[in-house]
DNA sequence: ATAGCCTTTCAAAGCGCTTTCAAATTCGTT
DNA sequence: AACGAATTTGAAAGCGCTTTGAAAGGCTAT
């Protein structure tokens, strides 16, 4: 059933069906309910590639996932960050595309998504620090809105990001508080941009407190429960180990836990963690009382950000770019505690 | 720049270049690579919804994300899921496209999806026992592929799935062997056909081994760290509590070992636990020894099979469903023991 | 040279929609 | 009753590609 075919039925040309069915006002309202009445009875879908090669609109957006950071896609944070995503774009009739590509193909694939029409939009996801895709983007002239930030691309193009700094620079200045001065940080890929800033953000506040960073306990990687387990593991096994402990995911911290259990070490007794949590659906921190202290902020809403901010821009690509900097809380759970003397 | 223009830069006819480029062979060398080096050079890229149109094939495949399981785009199982069907499609040239709906708009969205041409195949995840969305696409003819099974339906259908009702049927055996009465199940959503089916097992080992099963001892829900956590300190605190628990993923198996351990109890010899391992790429079980003694079966892998199924049943539209049915290995870690005299 | 056969190229129709511009109809006024 | 304006409908072009059917060009064999 297609349009033709429908106004045949209808009696009607096929520029009337049209403008009924996308509300144009330049139709009775008699034949607008005939119309309507048809298109439902026959269950006529309009073919999105033929209304799509006749607007120049694809109405779907896309996200492009390289290969090689294997668990981009798989990330439990991509996930909620695309649920978030995903439901405002449901809300305002786009469809979202995942493209796979090896990332050797990265440009590539971002310039033919774009210039073969096939998407509208792109979010770009997990920046480097200097990250040359947002140059090509800009380029190409595609709308796009990046999750997070690339510290050294000096040209404005938008974004939605968290404090990732002020909330590890606060998080690192209240276990000082807390008399801790051996404080170890596990942090995502530093090659990445948020896990440079989080970093930046835990120097800065030990360089406040005129501490001297140490480098055997900084140390950062994808963030998995193995290599939270296996990095504490490492760092208890020091002469002059952390008393407290900086995590960059939920997910490393339960190899935290699990690392400083085995050693029947209590969190918030023994040692003190504070993880950051990004309000995963499915791994809450605790039920009422926090398991971790925690610097928190929902990638969810992050997700519903960027997409709200990137359907903007599609709508309206001559508007400067915008940007957006979420604050995370510091929560207090039961994993940090004072000082133990020696 | 589109074929217009690309022809007559070139001099030639649409249909020369167009063939040129497609890989038709009526075409000469010479001009073939005299199309390929324009084309290169000017970095055309074939607008694909035109080229949909033209061919009727959107080289797209659909997943579609009910809302309700609100988990469902978030779970981590599906996204490992996902980045295995992802590679597959990526290397056959398709796109993947993701649409999320309210759930009482699932039917019409599925209707939707293929109708108006924006995929040529789907996916069907998460089913129930007795999932209507099979009649669905059966009826509307799209090639489509199941992960999972749905019990309940039985006209013919493609399906990959994991022999979910022997794994669980086995581990339990095992637990039993080692002297285990008392055997709790902690299972996913039993509206859903795969923890049906694990159930099944479970139920089947019990009663072959004349024990009849306590209500007390089985739940199910959605897979979170917080449900494995609760329903554990719920158990463990009835009068004649567990000595053996079986769960139905890593993520709620995780939560359980954080009851166990906030009571003192250590896995392997205080109580034995058997979780489903899927593989998930950042949630390992354990490094070289595993964690969990698990029944193991990698669901990245049951992605690729279940996209190049997919695949084939788009070439093939005639040809009868197939199946593929993946048996989990039972591996033996650290987290089982011989029951321990009480 | 010519016929016949490949090989290579092209013009034009068609995919299913939107949208411009023109035409037909209806309505309110005088 | 007639006119202009406003409302409603329609014919046809166009979006960028593929593909059919025809034509042109290049061979070999006579």
């Amino acid at each position: 059933m297609n349009l033709k075919e429908l106004s045949e039925i209808l009696g009607l040309s096929q520029t009337t069906v049209s403008r009924a069915i996308n509300g144009y006002p330049e139709v009775s309202e008699a034949t607008r309910r005939r119309v309507e009445a048809a298109a439902l009875e026959h269950n006529y879908r309009p073919n999105s590639r033929a209304k799509g090669l006749a607007t120049g609109r694809a109405m779907v957006i896309g996200h492009v996932i390289p290969t090689s950071s294997q668990h981009e896609l798989v990330n439990p944070i991509f996930g909620d960050f695309v649920a978030g995503a995903a439901q405002v774009y449901s809300q305002h009739g786009y469809d979202m595309m995942f493209t796979h590509v090896d990332d050797r193909e990265e440009e590539s694939a971002y310039r033919s998504l774009y210039k073969r029409g096939a998407v509208d939009g792109v979010i770009l996801q997990g920046p480097k620090t200097r990250d040359l895709r947002i140059d090509l983007l800009s380029q190409l002239n595609v709308p796009f809105v990046v999750h997070g930030r690339s510290s050294q691309v000096s040209q404005p193009y938008s974004w939605v990001d968290v404090n990732n700094k002020r909330a590890f620079q606060r998080a690192t200045e209240f276990l000082l508080h807390l008399g801790h001065r051996r404080i170890a940080l596990i942090n995502g890929l530093e090659a990445l941009d948020f896990a440079a800033r989080r970093r930046a953000g835990y120097l800065a506040a030990l360089e406040q407190a005129g501490i001297a960073p140490d480098p055997a306990l900084m140390s950062g990687s994808e963030m998995t429960e193995i290599f939270g387990h296996e990095k504490t593991c490492a760092m208890l096994a020091l002469d002059n180990p952390p008393t407290a402990i900086l995590v960059a995911s939920m997910i490393s911290a339960l190899g935290v836990r699990r690392a400083l259990e085995e050693r029947g070490l209590r969190m918030g007794r023994d040692i003190s963690v504070i993880t950051h949590d990004d309000e995963l659906s499915y791994l809450q921190n605790g039920a009422d009382v926090p398991i971790f202290t925690a610097t928190r902020s929902s990638v969810r809403q992050a997700g519903e950000e960027a997409a709200k901010m990137l359907i903007e821009r599609i709508a309206k690509p001559d508007t400067p770019p915008s940007h957006m900097l979420l604050e995370a809380e510091l929560i207090l759970g039961q994993s940090t505690g004072p000082l133990r003397q020696g």
